[in-house]
DNA sequence: TTCGGTGCAAACTCTTTGCACGACG
DNA sequence: CGTCGTGCAAAGAGTTTGCACCGAA
């Protein structure tokens, strides 16, 4: 289902700090690549189980967070108080354009955005590891909607 | 202390919904805008107490949360477990680079990035209330102490 | 005088952690 | 075999909320 690429860098990753490659561990990882939208650890957590795959929360989280460090996934946080997930693809990273009225996130790809950030960063010496670009206001749908709420 | 444009942007926000501009509301839009820096409700609560100020944490919260709304202050999340407040500033918008590291939230400014983010968002008649560019990596010190931990 | 606001403490949500058992190499 | 990982349940941090009293217009 998952590439071996992506498999052999976790793998790599794990070894490099004397860390096992789990069942578990290999179950996150699919899951977490099989969805191409944001998902928080409770949203993967109750997908997962109605896949018949169980893993606990705290193994979720615990993992979740290191495949973020590994570079695997990127961590967000879109202000609806839990901490997003995505895959981190190469080469495609995103703007986000989140709705403040019904929370809905839309990606758009602009890839000028990557060569400002470098100059931002050169600015200030600064090592790029990821960005994030959030964009907040109101979606084309919300617009439409009586504004009053 | 502070302007009384300011003042009079919140008044009339509150007035437009009922509600009231209080000794504690003053107080809070005073201490928030006298830093200059990034705060959470936490760093707010005790900066405030220092000063002699006594307003409530529920209150802080609540406010705080009010004056975003208001379009007084944006909200940032840089992954520390909490919400960052700062002031907004009109054609102020900002870049921050998050050290992965100590934690450490530098400011860039760069215009450019302004153009950029309502092309995106005009492909997606999407309506700009703010945005923000945070990009993760190494601060230049950090970058220089042992990278082993 | 009338709502809305505040403070307190309890509740809540998301996330982390200590511990005993299980499993990878 | 030894170590690292997992699950559970409890703890933690940050934030929100119900309620009784207080205060602005």
């Amino acid at each position: 289902m998952i590439s071996e690429e992506l498999q052999n860098k976790y793998r790599k990753y794990l070894a490099k700090q004397g860390k096992l490659y789990t069942r578990e561990r290999e179950s996150i990882l699919q899951s977490a690549f099989a969805r191409e939208d944001h998902f928080s650890a409770d949203d993967l957590y109750f997908h997962m189980r109605q896949e018949g795959v169980d893993v606990s929360r705290a193994t979720l989280y615990r993992n979740l967070k290191q495949m973020a460090e590994a570079g695997l996934l990127i961590e967000a946080d879109f202000g609806h108080g839990h901490t997003h997930y995505e895959r981190a693809i190469e080469g495609a990273t995103h703007e986000h354009l989140v709705c403040k009225k019904c929370g809905g996130v839309t990606e758009v790809r602009m890839p000028e955005f990557g060569e400002m950030v470098r100059l931002a960063a050169a600015s200030q010496n600064f090592l790029i590891d990821h960005y994030q670009i959030q964009i907040m206001g109101l979606c084309s749908a919300c617009q439409k909607t009586d504004a009053t709420c």
